[in-house]
DNA sequence: GATAAAAATGAACATACGTTTATTTCGGTC
DNA sequence: GACCGAAATAAACGTATGTTCATTTTTATC
């Protein structure tokens, strides 16, 4: 049921996964503690279920904004664009993705760092193809994207969508250093 | 008493702050919980104490690192530095400084929001001095900033510091792409 | 070695936890 | 309108929660 999963999303995100009660969380939605399970098969369930179907969705939606352009310089700035979007937009999943991985079973915990590591993968595979064709330089591929994916996903702890700056003018800015920072020296 | 301090860290960051038990505190320094009280005033103020303190200890630090060098890309070097090197030997503090905020008294939150942001202006001082003195070239001095702390933070969700680089190879890639990121576009 | 201050104890408070179970209610199909 | 599977209920399991308090133990000073 989407409601539970939704309300559920939001009482780890407001309390932690240890702390959040599933008798609260059948109060929210309207039901007895008993009933939820009915529903879902346990509270460790629950979690990895939340987690886990948000990083199969991500990963789809990353191979769709990769599709479009071959340059490498034209995919990072697809990819820029599409984090930054889809993360705004699931602010709760991205938080409760990092702080709760303590709180996975250790298989389930695997699984999902397997996921990431393909997200990882796929954005360190664009930067590899720059540095190939000489247009990105820097030393280290892999901690590249690190340090990109961290950047960009650092926005869902600040940004305001009815702030100062809309998401295109982030979109624009965080391109921007992007792209220069990855840049290799221009040629005289 | 340090032993508390130290063992709190550790519950919090491994549980959640609602999560961890006091009674499991007091067990892993030798104590009874009612004994605890000896100590600390409660379980909130032991939350914010530890917080607090660490942003007093960061603040300190980045004034000192600062102080260092007058050129704008060289203060920024010494930044990045410093914060990667800090945050590397921090990392629980800084887990829970980000993801337990949310356990905090709304006055108590406040307190550490105004340090974070007078940590913020800090940063973004150095890219406005760049920016006037026309080395570095961004559409907006405090989002650079945003990005350019996610980023570094971010070192502590991966690096291992028995892993294949070590800190100074990070401290190197990473002064690279924020040094470019920022750089204005060289004149011919 | 008496004294005072500091620290530790164990019990008590009312309340909450995840999960299971036997039982009742609900929805929809013949 | 009987029937059946799905969904909801209330109660129960043993255990845990943060904090207070009267009492006992430890520590250090003269």
């Amino acid at each position: 049921m989407a409601a539970i999963r939704e309300a559920g999303l939001a009482l780890i995100h407001a309390h932690g996964y240890e702390a959040m009660s599933l008798r609260e969380l059948a109060r929210e939605v309207g039901l007895t503690a008993g009933a939820l399970y009915n529903h879902i098969d346990n509270k460790q369930t629950l979690l990895f279920d939340l987690i886990d179907e948000h990083m199969d969705q991500v990963l789809a939606h990353l191979e769709e904004a990769l599709a479009v352009d071959a340059d490498p310089r034209g995919r990072m700035a697809d990819f820029v664009r599409f984090h930054l979007l889809y993360h705004i937009d699931h602010r709760l999943e991205v938080f409760i993705g990092h702080s709760e991985l303590r709180s996975l079973t250790p298989e389930n915990r695997d699984v999902i760092l397997a996921k990431r590591r393909l997200y990882e993968d796929r954005v360190t595979a664009v930067i590899e193809d720059g540095v190939r064709g000489g247009l990105f330089a820097v030393a280290d591929s892999r901690v590249a994207a690190y340090g990109i994916l961290a950047m960009l996903t650092g926005v869902c702890t600040w940004f305001d969508p009815r702030g100062r700056l809309d998401a295109d003018a982030v979109i624009r800015i965080y391109t921007d250093m992007v792209l220069k920072g990855l840049a290799a020296p221009s040629r005289p």
